[in-house]
DNA sequence: GATCGTATGTTATAACATCACAAGGGGGCA
DNA sequence: TGCCCCCTTGTGATGTTATAACATACGATC
């Protein structure tokens, strides 16, 4: 079966078209713009499939004639995660398309420092207790995890 | 009481000498030295209370004349990271003292945006779950949230 | 006093992000 | 038709964060 979201293999073929078609759909019903740059954008992500640096993908719009300069690809990156099609790494000052489109959640990510390998998961309302107690109101979450994943971790010698 | 960790007011008086002294001990006990650069970092994250940028901080040592290029701030912050001393803050690229020194703790913060101040909690085994599931190897987590502390949330108009 | 490890000093640059201002282009409306 | 507004893009300049690479200092040990 196809795992488009963890560290195993997958055919990914599919995520691409069918995270395109949720955004095409979302931006309609939200009657906001899917303009060529932001569509593209998030078409690199998704194609990738892994993270990226906001100059990777200005690099990816120049060579497409789409773009050369910083704020072209950060304002397509800042849409694109405003609207939750794309995700900030914070750890590793990147982005990457959303595994799960089409819902709203709070993302959580798993890091691997072997391969560089991201894979997104998700969290059940992180930190709800410690703000309840302290009377924070939280807005955003940022749960990240690093370390190594299945296929870098060294072999038992045993 | 003095609530040195939360949103709440506190007398921080001791916060500061008392968490120098954990350091002082700690690295008697790791062989390693806090030198006065080391110091004088953690004990100037110590004394704002608040998280600090590198330049932020290198501006500080370099007013005393501790040092005035980039690798002396990042150096020392990189060693007290390391040690547990001082956290780092991904979501703002900033620093932070520990708030709970001489405990070994997965920490987490919630990050006002209101008045930027930060408060330290912690956690149990963030992602504990997700990454067993997936044969991930957790070695660091991030765990962050950003939103409103008690004093900046708007009030009730009732 | 040679060697080694730890820490520091310094230059330069890489990598990430935003500001400020000009210009295009479609939709609504007089 | 002409005008205005708003959203989006183009572009130059700048600001911010972080590290690479190389050289030096200094104490410990033998």
């Amino acid at each position: 079966m196809p795992e488009a979201r963890g560290f195993a293999r997958h055919d990914h073929n599919c995520c691409v078209t069918d995270a395109l078609k949720v955004a095409d759909d979302a931006c309609q019903t939200r009657k906001i713009q899917l303009t060529p740059v932001r569509r593209r954008v998030l078409e690199i992500l998704l194609e990738s499939h892994s993270a990226m640096g906001a100059y990777d993908v200005l690099a990816r719009l120049d060579a497409e004639g789409l773009g050369s300069k910083p704020p072209v690809a950060y304002r397509a990156l800042g849409f694109l995660v405003e609207q939750g099609f794309v995700h900030r790494i914070e750890r590793l000052n990147a982005f990457i398309a959303c595994a799960y489109p089409g819902a709203t959640h709070d993302p959580a990510f798993m890091i691997c420092r072997g391969c560089g390998k991201v894979a997104e998961a998700l969290t059940a309302g992180p930190m709800r207790d410690e703000a309840e107690q302290s009377g924070f109101q939280i807005e955003q979450t940022v749960v990240e995890a690093e370390g190594l994943c299945p296929g870098c971790q060294p072999k038992e010698t045993a």
